[in-house]
DNA sequence: CTATATTGTAGCACTTTGCGACAATAATAA
DNA sequence: TTATTATTGTCGCAAAGTGCTACAATATAG
């Protein structure tokens, strides 16, 4: 969180960028299964942190988003969504950036504009852990997905960020089409449905399942999917966007 | 928007106040089935804009919302909610800023801090504008209430702001209980359809509506209401708090 | 006392959802 | 080849929810 992609870039009056507001992103990885989060380790400081930046003079906002998860884990292409801006004083602590700064080997003057006080804009995403491979940028030692179970301690408030974000992506589960990006070209519906299990943590009925999933109108079936298994062959099922869902307002 | 409450506080270095980073209210005012806006005019400019204003260096982002709207419109005890950060660089303009200070007889230097970038936190509310009355702030020819249908060009992209907020608003009104704040103690059941309708824009079915809202086990039936009209008359009702509703994240 | 407008509620059709059951079938074992 | 096994597609309820109509109840006006 809160830093810029290279060491030469970390200039103590923060040229280039809005100052004290950033950037924080929260990806949710799925597979298998499993839901995980992706937390970059600063070098040589054990600090877990959520990837984020700031926002360029001349950038959209939330172009920023993008660019910034790019920067911090290389990862491209991915559709981020705002849920929540985090501005409360009680998230204010230098500390962590100062250690941070420290072992870069630059020195935390007083009023280094990475020591000041940060609003952060929450984002978050959902992707395949399998196909979204991070590299960790030069200021982190690792950039690895974490058991959402298992979250170590995170910098500042990052554990908060990381809640709030759980909560805003299983209410937008229904209503957005967030799981589609994650799932292969073609799925089978069990496939879908142990996607929205693990999101939810929660198990959902079968039937019902594919009865509401078919009723939606966006899946389109292909042919049978012969593969391993002593059993029937499932379906595999195609995403189809069809209409336009985003129902503009009357103004 | 975009101003602090006092000609005195606008210093051209914008001390004391987080810069590049503002606060716009969006306040939707109910009665009677209609629904406005509340929308500033400052001096002699005919710019109309929402009730905003800047973060002070210590103060929380959502304290800074209620204070803001209350230093610009002297409305209290309002219940805000974030919903957007509008952070794209075309809604970047120096000139309405730069002409609301030549109005205050300010000079606007060219680094003035009103005249750079500002990212944006929509914030939006719910009340009955028979009881909210607003006082325009020193910076302002009026502060009043504007119908929905018929609002004015306003200030920058302060009418996509308010879209944005209307979605919003509507989105929400089934999960959270905003609407239950601008209700008197009691109200009949035709009250509270009636908001409803106003604010979703179309007319309810009033069987279905009083099964739903009964349904939902908030509403205490209190006597009946002999007042006025030619029939039967209604039943009051109470909001009762009675479950957190709030479902905390597993986390 | 009658007329009128609105309210509370019951009823019915239709849809949605929870949940169990069962035949179909692809791989494996006999 | 044939039986076994696990999983899938689908049907069939029952329960719950929703759209809509109907009708009796009842304050007030005349």
């Amino acid at each position: 969180m809160d830093k810029p992609l290279s060491t030469e870039e970390i200039r103590p009056d923060g040229q280039g960028f809005l100052p004290g507001l950033a950037i924080d992103c929260v990806i949710f990885g799925f597979h298998d299964n499993q839901l995980k989060i992706l937390l970059l380790e600063y070098r040589h400081t054990d600090l877990f942190a959520l990837p984020g930046g700031f926002i360029r003079s001349g950038e959209n906002l939330n172009d920023a988003a993008k660019r910034t998860l790019n920067d911090r884990t290389s990862l491209r292409d991915i559709y981020l969504d705002q849920f929540y801006v985090f501005g409360d004083m009680s998230r204010y602590d230098p500390n962590p950036l100062r250690t941070i700064l420290l072992k870069r080997g630059l020195d935390p003057v007083n009023d280094h504009w990475l020591l000041q006080r940060f609003v952060t804009v929450g984002f978050y995403a959902l992707v395949d852990f399998t196909k979204a491979i991070p590299i960790p940028d030069l200021l982190s030692d690792n950039c690895q997905w974490h058991d959402l179970a298992t979250l170590p301690p995170l910098m500042l408030d990052h554990n908060l960020i990381v809640a709030k974000a759980l909560d805003t992506l299983r209410a937008d589960l229904d209503r957005k089409l967030i799981v589609f990006n994650l799932l292969p070209e073609t799925f089978t519906m069990n496939d879908l449905q142990s996607l929205y299990e693990t999101i939810l943590g929660q198990p959902l009925h079968r039937s019902s399942f594919q009865r509401k999933m078919l009723g939606l109108g966006i899946l389109e079936r292909l042919k049978k999917q012969y593969s391993g298994g002593a059993h029937k062959a499932p379906y595999l099922y195609r995403f189809v966007h069809n209409a336009p869902k985003t129902q503009d307002s009357l103004l």
